[in-house]
DNA sequence: TATGAATGAGTGTTCATTCAT
DNA sequence: GATGAATGAACACTCATTCAT
């Protein structure tokens, strides 16, 4: 069957996500992936050629994953305050899930300058539209103080991204647990709707994590 | 002359910055370092007794001076949100010059979790409670929408922070160029403290970097 | 069926000859016979079970073929000149299809010291029996000017063998396409012969290959 | 000084040449060849980057020292007869030396077809040229009896070269030892002169190698 | 103070080989 | 008979580090 390969491979890129974007161990070793998933190093070239390749198609899942799911609460007909509320729903969760993500990828473009376009443009730039024309509505019905859709994206992508991948640097500050941490960015979600849009948020629409 | 020694060891300091902080590469060889200050690469160990080493001592020497100026504009008596304007004017400005600077401290705490509390807790805390501080008091007095001190400083390192961080993912989101992107941030000052506080800062108090 | 297997296995070992005795491919790897041959590459294990065992089943069988053609063609009734003759035919032929051979056993002789016997004494030592004592007889009768049967051997076998293993070389110094040299190793037959003796052949004796 | 590292290097290139070009060991590894020399294996990327970039400066040393001998003797203005006994015995001293360095030629084009240009036409047209003429004259004179250029330089490099190339094989077929083999290397170069030309050499112009 | 030479430990990768199916 | 999955051993190469000068 092929369902053993495929497993295999599963278990490898599993592995392989939970070291680079759970624990933020940018430079994991081969030896390392294969040891957390318990199998031969070599069988890491059977399956993905090279760690260069692997890391290729590990970044391109997760992102396809995240840009589908935000793509997805941003199309919809609710208002926009609904929809940047699931916005901020997705991205914490999936922060809470793989902190460093953001972060691995900033590392891997300054290692590779010209991937640049790879990583943001085509894939980021829907988001970024999809909020703006909405946005500028708002602003034009009297909904929303003026701000320009660069400081409102830029604002908002920081609020939600930042205290996941500092999160060493705040727990410590702050003296909380993983657990409390954990807890305090979920309740963040509200925060955030409010520090964004100066009002609470319409109803409870965040979810928490497994 | 000690004088010849400094100067060649403030030089690798400096091109050890430029490479780590400025441009982001984090693996950034002992090669490369010695390359970059025209040096032998022996020279390196010379000074510094092993690469590990230096690195503890730029973080430590780029911390104590963002530290230094931190506290120094949150401990005046001025009032809270001429402190606050202080605060970002400076995160932001050391962030123009160092982008990469977070970025690196949250890569070594990944690899040495156990040197966690070297970065943050003596460092930080202090900025924490002089912000805590003033921050109930101006609640208290209703000068300010009610926000937990843990909030309010997690909004304010994020909203400074991040946009340095992430600087390629966002300029190519935005479609900026390096300039335009670093014009952005500097006005973006601004934008940061109405976001937090709802109101326009009390005068111009930004400067900007050379 | 043994028949489909004794096919397989047959077509492994000519594609596998291809690649080391006509490509010239010294370091021909499993995977690369594998592919060539459309098959798996645990199957060349299954059928030599291993890849040197293989390679000397290879030389073996190319060794014994050549010997078998060299040792018939020298053994008849047929008068000296002629026998030559058809040794140089047999040579140049097995040459134009296997030009690496001789380099072949030549590099694995180096790689494996200990079995030099096994190349040569044996299988090739009947060879040069056969052709000493005619020689021998041919000088006492003064057909032929007097050389011992070291030099005339070692005479024949450069002149056959060298122009196919340094094929590239030669190709190169004449600026001849692939089919030129081809030719002029053909029409080389007469000139071998004429080398050797210091007159033209009997009559035409020489075939070419398809 | 610079002598220390010039000789390390000279000894690990002189080890490299022994060990591919003497002993025939073709795919020599860098450990190997770095114990011969007594050295660290990261040594030889110190000194010469990579393994193939060695390679390459050893192929053009040996091709240049051999090509500058050839040449050397070809040039003068002495007798066809005595150039060719120049050439004889300078391509058979250096085979005494390197025997396996036609082999690894031939090998690497094998492993690299695109560089073939690199190592023939340039450097050995130059030799064919200087034959060919004053073959041609020689014949035109009536001092030798009619053979086109292609064949008589063909015949002149299988006779200098193959003996030495296929040392392992000869030495058995003649039950020599490998002294026994060398003496009668050295002899034949006579043998080879009278192979070509039908009669002795003028006068003994053979050197012997120490 | 400064440097070139040299090394050990580690890293990605390849490859022949084995094994369960 | 044939194959995909998995492994161990080896390989070229890199890098921080040391040492003699």
């Amino acid at each position: 069957m092929s369902s053993a390969s495929a497993q295999t491979e599963e278990l490898i890129k599993e592995k392989a996500k939970v070291l680079f974007f759970q624990k933020g161990y940018l430079n994991a070793t081969t030896q390392e992936i294969a040891d957390e998933a318990g199998v031969n190093r070599a069988l890491i070239h059977y399956y993905f050629r090279s760690r260069e390749q692997m890391l290729e198609l590990l970044l391109e899942e997760a992102l396809h994953d995240k840009k589908k799911k935000v793509v997805e609460c941003l199309s919809g007909d609710e208002p926009f305050r609904e929809k940047i509320a699931g916005y901020i729903d997705v991205v914490v969760n999936f922060g809470l899930t793989y902190p460093y993500f953001t972060n691995f990828i900033i590392s891997e473009i300054n290692r590779h300058p010209d991937k640049e376009q790879l990583f943001c443009s085509q894939n980021k730039s829907k988001t970024a539209d999809l909020i703006r024309e909405q946005l500028e509505e708002e602003i034009k019905n009297g909904k929303l103080a003026p701000i320009s859709a660069e400081d409102f994206i830029v604002n908002l992508m920081s609020l939600c991204n930042y205290p996941l991948l500092a999160k060493p640097i705040l727990k410590t500050i702050h003296g909380m647990t993983d657990e409390a941490y954990y807890n305090f960015l979920s309740e963040r979600k509200r925060t955030i709707f409010i520090t964004v849009f100066g009002e609470e948020p319409p109803h409870s629409v965040f979810t928490s994590v497994s």
